[in-house]
DNA sequence: CCTTTACATTGACATTTGTCAATTATAAGA
DNA sequence: TCTTATAATTGACAAATGTCAATGTAAAGG
């Protein structure tokens, strides 16, 4: 129990006693408070979960081994740009990666990053 | 192996044979394509995760069994109605949870639902 | 070559988002 | 009651974001 509650209708509660990170056992969350560049870093990734089309996006490209852009229009119903556009938000967040063969691109997770993103809110 | 990647050079790929889900043991992510609402839901949970100043009030509160609103503007470096703006949005998202007693509003995290977004993506 | 196809890029636009000053609401103390 | 302290709300504004039409790029086939 922190001794801000115990003073609770005492004194004011302004200052905070950072627990000191014991073991670095625990992802950035729950281990020490989050630096300013950790904040961004980890704020990129999570913006590009923020979007309800990029969540389809990334659910339709986890559902197979690899998927097209181009098949990813219709599902979506966006249009090539747009979809261009999402592919490379997730992409640069870490969560696909596209290979170029022929004319089409294809997609596909990168699981070791979805666990990396889990592991930072559940540690 | 997809039939999309044996066709590579001589049909069209765009359409998908959506994997069935087997049985109902895994988060939205993995287990079959995404709804449209569910996407929304989703979408203002990891919105609410999408901004580092509110990555580091979740950091800073969860240092803590609970913390102060008041307690938050100045290692944040924010105005108090901005504060005020975030946590209401964390608050939303249930990810944190506030009680007012006294003059003072007490924050604390709600780990299941930590762990509800991560098993979301780790499933 | 020239045409077609898949994808990326650019530019424009409306919407959303983060921020703070000013104000309002509520609780505690004198 | 009057004053002080904490937090929420409102309004305004700049910046970021999602979207698509138009255009550019690159790969394959004739």
């Amino acid at each position: 129990m922190p001794v801000n509650s115990i003073v609770e209708h005492m004194s004011h509660p302004k200052s905070i006693a950072v627990d000191e990170k014991v073991v670095s056992c625990c992802g950035p969350l729950v281990g020490g408070v989050m630096s300013e560049v950790e904040a961004i870093d980890m704020a990129q990734i999570f913006g590009a979960l923020s979007d309800p089309v990029r969540l389809r996006m990334l659910s339709l490209v986890a559902s197979q081994d690899e998927v097209c852009s181009c098949s990813l229009e219709e599902p979506l119903g966006k249009s090539q740009p747009t979809i261009s556009h999402h592919t490379r938000i997730l992409g640069e967040a870490g969560l696909i990666v596209g290979e170029k063969r022929g004319r089409w691109m294809w997609w596909h997770v990168v699981p070791e990053r979805l666990e990396d993103v889990a592991r930072i809110l559940a540690s």
